[in-house]
DNA sequence: GTTGGTATGGTGTATATACACTTCAATGAG
DNA sequence: CTCATTGAAGTGTATATACACCATACCAAC
């Protein structure tokens, strides 16, 4: 059957099998650090912001690969929970991101956790061939996006 | 700092790539098959049920590596687009899903431009590593799911 | 100073994702 | 036959994602 033909190949396609492995990992990541009550979207925005002052929202979402307006509803959450700042807010105006102590603390205790599970998810395949699925990664996501 | 070390060493987090990758790679294909009117997440669906017909929905989503709650939301489109018909709906009854005509056509349009931009994709590593970048992500995601 | 363009943020809308919980049907133990 | 168990499907809620569009501020040319 042709129809089976076109399910085979689209068994390789990347759009999919990167969607669905995203999925798994993020489910992953998410039971390993759902006690601490970040989300795996949440954690890297505080980790950016901790390291990184004075950023606005356009440059942050650049940093994380992250389109503007998506950025804009993620800090929703860290904002309400008091994680992250914003000051000089307002339509126009520039707005300046930063972590707020209480994020710093949640972050602290947040990453002995995330080293742990990142460290089950490296034994996976080992450090090389990890690197270089990182690596191929970001080389198909770069070169795609023009 | 200590903040920006771990800046970096998240930098190096699956879950933090495998996000951002996808989120880049998904809008490569959306761009590439918008005019067809379907998105990432309905294409495989329809090719899984163009091939394997009289599948409910805890199947489908088994095959396809996605929430059962998910997949539910995700067929209202298709269903109300009449690419998809679902036969015993009902709670508790089981829901038989199946492909229609239209579904069917829809699909064999799209397929050329998706053999277009997929050979572009993999084209950016090769089809060697491509396979190997297909093999270790599923592999990652398979161990992970424990 | 007015005006026009650019930079910067926010909103409306629609889909995607999944956990906790609910509803219903079928079935098997008694 | 009745009821508890199991299995299947849907809902409530919250976050994630991004396009199209909107609003404001800032700055430069005049």
């Amino acid at each position: 059957m042709s129809d089976e033909r076109d399910w085979l190949a689209m068994q390789n396609c990347l759009c999919f099998n990167i969607r669905r492995s995203s999925r798994a990992v993020t489910q992953y990541y998410e039971n390993e650090l759902r006690r601490h009550g970040l989300r795996p979207t949440q954690t890297p925005i505080l980790s950016l912001l901790a390291a990184k002052p004075e950023m606005g929202m356009a440059e942050v979402s650049e940093w994380l690969g992250m389109d503007r307006t998506t950025l804009v509803r993620n800090l929703r959450p860290l904002q309400r929970e008091g994680l992250v700042q914003m000051t000089g807010a307002g339509r126009g105006k520039r707005v300046v991101l930063s972590i707020t102590p209480a994020g710093r603390a949640a972050l602290a205790k947040l990453l002995p956790d995330w080293r742990i599970a990142q460290s089950r998810a490296v034994a996976v395949l080992g450090p090389e061939r990890w690197a270089a699925l990182l690596g191929d990664l970001e080389r198909v996501a770069a070169s795609l996006q023009d």
